[in-house]
DNA sequence: TGCGGTACTGACTGGTCAGTCATTATATTA
DNA sequence: TAATATAATGACTGACCAGTCAGTACCGCA
């Protein structure tokens, strides 16, 4: 009996956490196995049971730790999107760079990588199945659209301010700036494999073409 | 016996038409009423037995003229979709307008009309739950992505040709042009519900700022 | 007036999957 | 080392639904 129990201790003793420490970490392994999942399957076509697979885990354990399976999409959500963008916002709140180099810079280079990271699969996930999810979108829009787009505007006011762009409503459609953004997640996630799109450059012309229309005359410095 | 026929007979009476003209109205039927239920359930979420209730049909009927659901979903983006756009690809290659004004006018109203049409769910539908159906995406790109993006090459091209517009990379990427009408379509769909967005306005500055980017100098007599 | 064909019906099948729960394994405490 | 608590399991349930098919009703025709 004793040697069983030794026998089946083996395991266990291969690096495997104490329980304190696999109890706080397993919602995490979950999290990020479910993230593999809604990113491959989407939301409607992802099973818990593949989920529970993926993170080597009985098909009961996740609702242990989620509710239900909208709980845990939740989760990814928060978990897998809010830190990034509220580092580009961040960003954007303490730079000191002239606003046009901002945008031709950092921001542009955040976009372009937004744009291929497997973040971006979770935005087609909430375009798609939101609708199915008002809970979720409502947590979607507060946390990140809303604060986002607020935080564009202030960028361009400040722009404005400084005498580096002419006033444009652009400042009341924020919306115009991430549009490309999205557009360029969605061909990536539906028509990549039919026509292949460079979106770098698309989103480069974007910003160039932008700055080109609300720029101050006479801060043409930058132009060639 | 003669009379529980007759009575029978009442219903088909009362202009119902005749068997032929049924046969060929009845596919009709059941994509309207598919159409109406795919855009308020999703296409995953819609029952072909709800379909078939609000075309007011048993639910074997739908599989007489449509093999599966995803042949009935296709049959609904044909009729609904291909006509409208068929319409303003025509107006595009046959107008007579200066490019700028074709924009600011028929090519904005156009864009405006769809935010706003019921047609735009179907577009949304496409984004949430296309990449399931390869065979539904290559058809709608074939038909409705593809020959649009093209379209709008050329608008440019010409442009350029007549000395309106300056040659920019705009050329290279047309989905820069449409970007703002999926954000728009999207936004309708999404979080109308907790902030209002004033798409003709938004489309309306996108159109203005971007040809404000293309325009040829010299040929600034619409600015003021 | 009845016959043949076909438009149409709706109960049924097979398969899927979210969520449950009785049971088992194992860490911790005494 | 035994008792206790709780992490984890996985077979199972209930609900759902696409797609089928044996049968019915009804039209047009002779």
């Amino acid at each position: 009996m004793a040697e069983t129990k030794t026998a089946q201790r083996k395991k266990a003793a291969q690096g495997i956490a104490k329980r304190r420490e696999r109890r706080d970490t397993r919602p995490q392994e979950i999290v990020a196995a479910a993230f593999e999942e809604f990113a491959q399957h989407g939301y409607a076509g992802t099973r818990l049971e593949d989920v529970a697979a993926r993170a080597k885990v009985s098909k009961g354990l996740p609702y242990l730790y989620f509710k239900t399976k909208v709980e845990l999409f939740k989760a990814v959500v928060k978990s897998v999107i809010t830190p990034a963008f509220d580092a580009i916002r961040g960003q954007i709140e303490t730079t000191t760079l002239p606003t046009e180099e901002f945008i031709k810079g950092p921001f542009l280079a955040f976009i372009q990588e937004l744009v291929k990271s497997r973040r971006a699969v979770i935005a087609r996930l909430l375009i798609g199945e939101g609708h199915k999810h008002p809970e979720l979108t409502q947590f979607y829009f507060e946390h990140i659209v809303s604060r986002g787009l607020q935080t564009l505007q202030s960028l361009i006011d400040r722009g404005v301010a400084r005498g580096e762009f002419r006033p444009t409503p652009l400042r009341d459609f924020p919306q115009l700036i991430i549009a490309p953004v999205l557009a360029s997640i969605l061909w990536r996630g539906l028509f990549e494999h039919y026509r292949h799109l460079d979106t770098d450059r698309l989103l480069e012309t974007h910003v160039n073409l932008l700055l080109d229309a609300i720029r101050a005359p006479g801060t043409k410095e930058g132009e060639r």
